[in-house]
DNA sequence: TTGTAAGCGTTATCAT
DNA sequence: ATGATAACGCTTACAA
C-alpha cells in the first residue's frame, strides 16, 4: 500500500511515483521534488518483494561452494561480489559440507524463483532421475561452473577454470626436474572432479617421464587437514617411501608438511611438498610452500559475468558457446621443494 | 498463472491447490491425489516470489561478516546454517572487506524487504545521521550480534559471544605465569570492537600483575597476516623486546610466528606466542599454537536462533531482554608458549 | 508529462 | 471440504 500513500501525499498517481523511482528522467522536475518530499515525509522504502514479484526476478544468485571458510574462496568471492554489486545481484551462499545438497535442490531454487541463477564452485551429486525427466520439458536453469571440471551431464554449461590437468602436470614435472623419481600424490575426495583432474595431470607427467606410480602412492586426503595427515602417514610408511608429495590443494599440504615434520623428517631435505591454490597461508608456512596459483579473483569475476549474461539472455541453449574458459595457472616456487635426496 | 493451471487441470479451485500445498491435511484424500497428478503433469513448482510477496516475508537473513574465507567463521556458519535450514531461512552473505558497507545499508535491506533480519558478525560503521532520524519512527529491525562486542548504539540488540576481555586476560595471565614480564600485544584494526576488548583484557591482566606495558608494545596488526608481520617486526625492533606476544587472533599469529622465525629467533624458546580463535590451522602450525578457543558453532546456532525469534516475535522492543549471552572460552595450551627466557 | 487500471501468483477470508 | 474472490505493492501498457 505504500506507493499509494506516497502518491496520495504528493498528489500524483502511483504510476508517477513508480516512474520517479525507476526512471526519474521521465518525470518533470517539479513533480520530482513533490514526490521526493512525500517519500521523505513517510520514510518510504520500495518493497523489494513486490517489485521482484512483479518483475519476475529475484535478483539473487546462489553460489554453491564446498565450504565457507576456505581461504582460497576468499578471492573468488571477491570477484563474484564485484560483479554482483555492479549488476544488482545479491549472493546466496550454500555450502555442500554442512548440509548435503544435491543438484536438483539448486535447479529447483531457480524453477521456484528463489534465485535467478546458480554459480557452482563445488562438485555435487548429479541429476537425480526425476530431474532428468523434467529437463526434457524445462530449459536448463542459468548455471555457470567455476573452478571445477565437470561431469558429462554438466557439460553443456559454461565454465571458467584453470587447466587442472596441465597445472598438476607442471607441478609434477617440476619435482621430476629436481630429480625426484618417487613421487606420491594426495588426492581429494573421490567425488571431486577437480582433484581427479589434478591426479590425472600428475599421472600424465609421471608417465611422460617414464616414472612408475607405485601402488599406494596415490592416497585420498579427503580435502581436509586431518585427512591429509592420515594420508601422509600412509605414504611415509610405504616400503618405497616417496621423496616428494604432491597435494591436490594447499589445505591438505598444510597437514602433510606438519605430519612429515612430526615424523622427524625435514621438508624439503627429506621430502619435498607441492600444493595447489596458493592460499594466503602458503607463504607463511614453515617452510613456505611451493604451490600452483590460480587467478582466483578473476575466476570469480568471469564466472559471475557469464552467469549474469545467461540470466539476462534467458536460459541458454544447449549449443551456446559451451567451451570452458581456461585461465592461466602459475607455479610458485618457494622453499618446500628441493633436490631429491641422495 | 501457474496455480491456476494446476487448478484447472485438477478440476478444483486455486484455493484447494494452495491448501494442498500448505496444509494437505485440510484436503480430502481423493482431492489430494487429483491435485498431485495435475502438479506432476505440468511440472508445477510454487512461485516463491509470489508466495513471499503475499506473506510479506523474504525468508532471507543477511549475515554480515568481515571476510568469507576466514577459517574461524567456518564453524560459526555451520551453526547458523543448521538453524536456518531447520527454520526455512536462506542465508545472504555480505562481507565488509570487499565492499564497504555501512549499517544503514543493512537496516535498509530489512525495511525494503530484501531480508527479514540481520546477523552481524563484524564491526561496521555506526548509524549515520538520517538513520538516527528514522529510528525514531521505525522500530529497529530484527538484528542479532555475534562474536563482537558492541558500540553503544547497538546496545539494545541481543548478542552472543565470549567474554573477550576475560578471555584475553586469561591468555595474558597464562604468559605471566610462565614468567614473562615483557609481553607485547598485536591488535586488530582500530575500528574493531572485538580486538579492542581483547586488548583491554590484556592490559587488565598486565595491570593486575603490576607489569608495565611499555610504549610500543601494543601495535596494530590490521587483522591480516601481512599486518601482523609488520607489527611483529616493530615489536622485535623494540629496545625492550617482548619475550611473549599475544595476538588478537590466530590469523595474525600465523604471521607473527613466521616473522619471528624469519628473524632467526625461536618460538617459544626466545619468544612465546598466543593466538585467539583456535582456527583449524593452529594445530598444524610449527610450533602448534597456544590459543583461546571459542565455541564457534554454538555461537552461530544461538545467534541464529535468537534472530529467528526476533523475526517471528516482531521487532523487539528496546527493553526486551538485552543482556548479551556469554558463552565460555577455553585456553588451549600447545607448543608456542614456554617459560620466559633466562 | 501524467493518470488509469490491469495484472503478476499466492494466500486468506468468507461463504457454501 | 471446497469455491469465489479480494488483496498484497508494484510496474506498465494505454489513454489522455
Amino acid at each position: 500500500m505504500s506507493i499509494k500513500k506516497v502518491a496520495r501525499i504528493a498528489g500524483v498517481s502511483t504510476a508517477t511515483v513508480s516512474r520517479y523511482l525507476n526512471s526519474p528522467e521521465q518525470v518533470k522536475e517539479n513533480t520530482r521534488s513533490k514526490v521526493q518530499s512525500a517519500i521523505d515525509e513517510v520514510g518510504y522504502a520500495p518493497n523489494a518483494l513486490a517489485r521482484n514479484f512483479r518483475r519476475g526476478k529475484t535478483s539473487l544468485v546462489v553460489v554453491v561452494l564446498p565450504q565457507v571458510g576456505d581461504p582460497f574462496l576468499d578471492n573468488v568471492m571477491r570477484g563474484i561480489w564485484r560483479v554482483a554489486d555492479e549488476q544488482g545481484y545479491s549472493i546466496l551462499i550454500r555450502d555442500t559440507q554442512s548440509n548435503s545438497h544435491d543438484f536438483d535442490e539448486f535447479t529447483e531454487m531457480v524453477f521456484s524463483k528463489q534465485a535467478d541463477g546458480i554459480l557452482l564452485l563445488a562438485s555435487i551429486s548429479p541429476f537425480s532421475e526425476p530431474e532428468a525427466k523434467r529437463s526434457r520439458e524445462k530449459a536448463h536453469p542459468p548455471l555457470v561452473l567455476g573452478l571445477e571440471s565437470v561431469t558429462t551431464e554438466l557439460n553443456h554449461f559454461p565454465s571458467v577454470r584453470v587447466d587442472n590437468v596441465a597445472a598438476a602436470a607442471d607441478g609434477t614435472q617440476y619435482l621430476i626436474q629436481l630429480g625426484h623419481e618417487r613421487i606420491g600424490f594426495i588426492a581429494g575426495k573421490p567425488d571431486s572432479l577437480l582433484t581427479h583432474d589434478r591426479e590425472k595431470g600428475y599421472r600424465k607427467a609421471m608417465r611422460k617421464a617414464k616414472l612408475k606410480v607405485e601402488n599406494g602412492w596415490v592416497v585420498e586426503g579427503e580435502q581436509t587437514i586431518d585427512g591429509a595427515r592420515r594420508a601422509t602417514r600412509r605414504l611415509l610408511a610405504h616400503k618405497q617411501r616417496p621423496t616428494a608429495i604432491f597435494c591436490a590443494n594447499d589445505e591438505m599440504a598444510l597437514g602433510t608438511v606438519h605430519e612429515i615434520k612430526n615424523a622427524g623428517l625435514r621438508v624439503p631435505e627429506d621430502i619435498s611438498v607441492v600444493g595447489f591454490d596458493d592460499i594466503r597461508y602458503a607463504e607463511v608456512m614453515d617452510p613456505p610452500l611451493t604451490t600452483i596459483a590460480q587467478p582466483a579473483e578473476e575466476i570469480g569475476e568471469r564466472t559471475m559475468r557469464r552467469l549474469v549474461q545467461a540470466i539476462d539472455g534467458g536460459a541458454l541453449d544447449k549449443d551456446t558457446d559451451t567451451s570452458p574458459e581456461i585461465v592461466p595457472h602459475k607455479l610458485i616456487v618457494r622453499k618446500s621443494t628441493g633436490n631429491a635426496p641422495r
